[in-house]
DNA sequence: CTCTCCTCCTTAATCAATTAAGACCTTAAT
DNA sequence: ATTAAGGTCTTAATTGATTAAGGAGGAGAG
């Protein structure tokens, strides 16, 4: 039994194809007689309605947005501000009634066409690292690209937050409380899974270009607070995870002297961070000050955090997309918002 | 400008547009000077690569997989439940290669062409209410179809637990430990938004299949156990919210006689009866029992809750589509585990 | 009766590729 | 010299639709 197309039921019927098309797509361009008889036929022959991609060849539009994220799909749903990113971007495509393409990354060197093969209108590509050939994948297809957190790529639309202000915010904060022992803990800088103690020259290399620059900020704060950035004990994690945190929390945690303030990139590592504390019966803001970024899981845990608008970026992500206006290389910077909890105070003297 | 086609670049070279889609697609079948020029041309013209739709429609294969979920794709995203079956379904995805074409349902009125236009291979239908009309055009497509928690569609693969004997081992836990005032707190057994009680009629019609079933094994385990299921207080929230299972624990904690166990059917509901029960000063499990589901959001909350291998699901759910396995209409039940934990003990004496 | 207009349907071009089969030329073996 | 075998490229069919332009026929107006 072959496939049952149009032809098939122009043939049935002794019309043309264009008159079949007509029925499903333009009734007014039909008798209503013979519509009716076509649909009779479709329905019988158990045909299953105009092919999407012969449509979509046609007519030039896929109705589809397709997302490229760094990590696992697995992980990319456990992280609570990618989470929040999608919820946006999710609700710009539902308004347009276009579906969401979410792509997975070729994982290692498994050599994957998906990007190459991709049936969409435009691309969102949301915190890649510099020079991933994915992105290269997704420059060549020439279609409409927004790019979100990171990389920055020249000539393409542009959504985020001022890292380097934000960074350096959520730094000056516990300076301004008077902190001088101020450690950071940060996940997310290079994609080579080192877990450990990063230097100055692995810092500055980080691949993720967003974390490099809140990094950077970090490091402005400290210095026009007199601090000495060399003096800044800096973990690196390699998962965004609390029991990473927790790890990076005890290693900072063990130094002497013993910082009484904690930068983390994200609020998950700043959960362990103060699970590493509650371990050394280190009171909290007492002793020691943490800091999050991100406000995705700080209230109920009390974190003092930059809150940034997550939502509101894949929102802005989707309907630039979706919009036409990805032409333009705007680059579009969205507010943040240091919250102040109680998990920082001024350190004990 | 045209766009650049193979064609463009067959007529820019004098060969023909077969030879082009070798250079890309079949090296082996061309010599090595003639392909290097050919992708030099390319890039010059600015070739963005075979067109995917086209190839799409040449090949017969789309590369993607349709889900359709029965929530707005913002409010899926914040589902702890949902989350892990989108681990699991993004899982094998990523393995096969293929992407995820995330679909938004028609909301309110609003005509909208996604389902008879995605682009896919297969759809994976998750957690529709009965009737509904995205179904219908997910059967009209003919695309292999596999079916993930409700509702059951004969004739199609399907993949979930046994609603009814979880629901029922979930009540007989604590039956079992000597509670005969049970109370019941749901969401998700319709779609119109009602939030209050429910009286029998209105439980037996509702129109999520799984949560009816679910149900049926709450009130098949009272009664076995004696009880009257007329007398189990019923309330019915319309989101899967800790503030509406709150809501739900002020209503059923308000009854005279009280309840001394109160089931629900997701831990995020479960949460908001134990912010209830605090509300109230009651001591859980000391006079209040409570039982969650999903087992999503409950280990730190110390819930007792029904473990559901949700990542193991939507793998499953994803394997059966992407290995052609899905013609078959096999029922796959997943196993289910009694989670038990602090939330639960005898009741009062 | 002729002209115009409308309704309903057909013709044919178009969207952008893939690929089996065949043509042509060169080289090597018999 | 003849035949076979390879290598390289072309021809042409195929995938399944959409839609502007055109034609046939009937109805109504002058």
């Amino acid at each position: 039994m072959a496939r049952v197309t149009l032809q098939t039921i122009a043939d049935r019927l002794g019309v043309s194809r264009a008159t079949v098309s007509y029925a499903f797509s333009r009734p007014d361009q039909l008798s209503d007689g013979l519509r009716r008889r076509i649909l009779e036929v479709a329905d019988e022959l158990g045909y299953a309605g105009p092919n999407p991609t012969a449509r979509s060849l046609r007519l030039g539009r896929a109705g589809a947005l397709g997302l490229l994220f760094s990590e696992t799909l697995a992980y990319a749903f456990a992280d609570p501000y990618a989470l929040g990113f999608f919820q946006g971007l999710a609700t710009a495509a539902e308004e347009a009634g276009v579906g969401l393409l979410i792509l997975p990354l070729p994982h290692g060197d498994r050599r994957s066409d998906t990007v190459r093969d991709a049936v969409v209108d435009a691309f969102c590509v949301v915190s890649l690292p510099d020079g991933h050939p994915a992105l290269a994948e997704v420059l060549a297809r020439k279609l409409p690209v927004v790019v979100v957190d990171e990389p920055y790529v020249p000539g393409h639309p542009f959504v985020g937050i001022d890292e380097p202000a934000a960074g350096a915010a959520a730094a000056a904060h516990v300076l301004g409380l008077g902190h001088r022992r101020v450690a950071v803990a940060m996940v997310g800088l290079h994609d080579d899974g080192h877990t450990g103690w990063a230097d100055r020259a692995r810092q500055e290399s980080a691949v993720f270009a967003a974390m490099r620059a809140r990094r950077g900020g970090y490091q402005t704060a400290c210095e026009q607070a007199g601090l000495d950035w060399d003096d800044v004990p800096f973990y690196e994690v390699a998962r965004n995870s609390r029991e990473a945190g927790r790890k990076a929390g005890h290693a900072l945690l063990r130094l002497d002297p013993r910082p009484t303030a904690i930068l983390t990139n994200t609020d998950v590592l700043a959960l362990g961070v103060l699970d590493a504390a509650a371990d050394l019966g280190l009171d909290v803001p007492g002793e020691l000050s943490v800091v999050g970024f991100s406000d995705s899981a700080a209230r109920e845990a009390g974190l003092t955090t930059i809150r940034q608008a997550k939502q509101e970026i894949g929102e802005a992500a989707g309907r630039l997309l979706l919009s036409g206006a990805a032409a333009r290389p705007e680059r579009r910077l969205f507010p943040y918002e240091l919250i102040v909890r109680a998990s920082t105070a001024p350190p004990p003297s």
